[in-house]
RNA sequence: UGACCGAUGGUGUAACUGGCAACACGUCUGAUUUUGGUUCAGAAGAGUCUAGGUUCGACCCCUAGUCGGUCAACCA
């Protein structure tokens, strides 16, 4: 699958990992989600990297839910993270939970308090961050570090009785104040907090703190290779002071830089600013990053697998520019989408010499670049048209090859038209298009040796099927909003989401079902959207064609 | 004024681990085309952050500097 570039570094570490017989050559890798939001294309390289990783070398993949926030956490989340990892194409070997292990990782706590390297601190949350220093300055030593260790396991005992109240009390490892890593500084390893919690429910009132579940959940699932990104470089000390101290499985944390896509923001606490907010209508709004929103939108799992795989993994930070990304669903859409004509803005079309009232059924391919042309499908064709508005001009340029007085074009599917005259209203706006058909010139049978330079789309005005058409764009205006100036919400894309209510479609568009693709010939990829009701097909722009014209009709203005 | 990490065309990732930089996206030509799509052929674009050093030879090793990122939540 890997393409002819040289193995990434966590790759290569693997590698020499299992050639050097390292755990037995056994590779076991995790996912570990908190389920506190929607999974993004962030994560789908952490995904495609953590399941990737263990399907190259013959290991496995543990998905985890790191849930040891009751307060942020909730059943919705790990069930459309479960959706959205199986969507991609992947399986994980084990469903576990942090939660799972709280009583372990109580013993565990007990066990370095017995070992006099952690200790109750009665500290308030204002006065331990005041004792903690600052990165260039080092710490102070809590009043209650040299507690005995009887006292710390008597005290520790009764914050898990439920004894003290949320915020007096926690429990720390005991390390060093003056370390140059501010995660050494005493970190703490257990909360109170009288919160339910979505799985044990309020049989816990205190929680550990990710330094004190992430690494030793890793290494209690004895996972040989813990991937993450590198914001958590400066935990490794410390992940690996607790497995070195508690004596346990010394799963190894290697770090790579997270993905990121200019003209969007990646964090999830933004993401669910924008959903609480309403600047999109959910998670899975087509404009979110988010992977429901991209599944909403179009994208096939096999374009975002692809995407993981081209953008690499590396420790230096990257912006991806969305383009790439564009690629990678045109890529696969071009070989699946079903073709359709669609008129999204449509102008009406007379054809002057072809009989009233008659209908031809003109056939058509699905798909070109199928083996077999997709199968065929008949489109009726009949006297009136609706074209696209944008196919019509008044006064061409030279490098125009549509429609315009005099200018003859080809009717894809059917016949070679000439335009013989136009109608417009008082407004000065284009209301009908008149032109003469050449019967000669039928698609597949044309005797009448004319060639013309374009081809235009077009839809059967009497069999038309109005729908609606959501046309998507970059969700911000800016490259990066997360870091331009004010908040970042002041930078979306005020035309992020145009809605055509009315657009014309062949009558083969009246049946489809949620999620379906199509190309619609000459305007871009587009899926059906689960807000299609009978009748009143909803469609979603996934992306549009790759638009030379656009380059030099822009060049020329 | 700290510690840690990073730096290769516009973007991202490579370079057989020391033998004068490749692939993809993008850009630009041209061909083909009943989608201004696709496909095909080709081109431009970096001399590898800077300065020293080691070496026959450095993107790769060493030193110093510059720039960027991360770290001071009872979040993960």
């Amino acid at each position: 699958m890997s393409t002819e570039k040289g193995p990434n570094f966590l790759e290569e570490i693997v590698a020499e990992d299992v050639k050097s017989g390292k755990h037995g050559g056994r590779v076991l890798t995790r996912f570990p989600p908190e389920p506190n939001g929607y999974l993004h294309i962030g994560h789908s390289k952490s995904i495609c990297l953590n399941f990737g990783l263990a399907e190259q070398f013959n290991g496995k993949t543990n998905l985890r839910f790191d849930d040891t926030n009751p307060e942020t956490e909730e059943t919705e989340y790990v069930e459309s993270i479960k959706e959205d990892i199986r969507w991609l194409g992947f399986e994980w070997a084990n469903e576990f939970y942090a939660s799972d292990y709280f009583p372990q990782l109580y013993d565990f706590a007990v066990s370095l308090i017995k070992k006099g390297l952690a200790y109750v601190d009665d500290s308030s949350a204002d006065e331990i961050a005041s004792m903690k220093g600052t990165p260039t300055e080092p710490g102070r030593n809590s009043p209650f570090r040299d507690r005995s260790i009887d006292e710390n396991l008597n005290l520790f005992d009764r914050m898990r009785k439920g004894e003290f109240e949320e915020g007096s009390r926690v429990l720390r490892a005991k390390i060093d104040m003056a370390s140059p890593n501010m995660h050494m500084r005493d970190p703490i390893m257990y909360r109170i907090k009288h919160a339910h919690h979505h799985r044990t429910g309020d049989k816990w009132c205190i929680y550990p703190m990710y330094d004190f579940a992430h690494g030793q959940s890793d290494s209690i699932e004895k996972i040989t290779h813990s991937v993450c990104t590198l914001e958590f470089e400066v935990h490794r000390p410390l992940y690996e002071w607790f497995i070195e101290k508690l004596e346990i499985f010394p799963s190894k944390q290697y770090e790579f830089a997270r993905l990121n896509l200019n003209y969007t923001v990646m964090s999830k606490r933004k993401l669910l600013q924008l959903v609480n907010e309403k600047h999109v209508s959910g998670w899975d709004d087509p404009r979110m990053p988010t992977i429901s929103g991209l599944r909403r939108r179009g994208y096939t799992p096999a374009s975002i697998r692809n995407f993981a795989e081209r953008v690499g993994v590396a420790r230096r930070e990257n912006i991806i520019d969305v383009g790439l990304l564009e690629f990678c669903i045109r890529e696969d859409l071009n070989k699946i989408a079903l073709r359709r004509m669609v008129v999204l803005d449509p102008l009406k079309l007379v054809i002057t010499n072809y009989p009233e009232g008659k209908t031809e059924m003109l056939p058509a391919e699905n798909n070109p670049e199928a083996e077999d042309k997709g199968g065929e499908r008949e489109i009726p064709f009949s006297r009136e048209l609706w074209i696209e508005r944008e196919d019509f001009m008044e006064n061409p340029g030279k490098k125009y090859f549509r429609l315009g007085p005099g200018l003859k074009v080809r009717l894809k599917h059917a016949y070679i038209i000439s335009c013989d005259s136009f109608e417009k209203d008082e407004h000065g706006k284009v209301t009908q298009v008149n032109c003469t058909y050449i019967p000669e010139s039928k698609s597949g049978h044309d005797t009448s040796g004319i060639n013309v330079k374009g081809t235009m789309h077009w839809v059967s005005i009497p069999q038309a099927v109005p729908c609606e058409v959501r046309l998507y764009d970059r969700l911000f205006r800016v490259e990066d909003p997360a870091s331009a100036e004010g908040d970042f919400k002041d930078h979306l894309n005020p035309e992020n989401l145009t809605v055509v209510k009315q657009a014309m479609a062949e009558p083969s568009l009246l049946n489809t079902s949620a999620g379906d693709k199509f190309q619609f010939i000459r305007k871009g990829y587009f899926c059906t959207d689960k807000d299609s009701s009978e009748g009143k097909p909803v469609f979603n722009r996934t992306v549009t064609l790759k638009d030379t014209w656009a380059k030099i009709a822009g060049k020329d203005s």
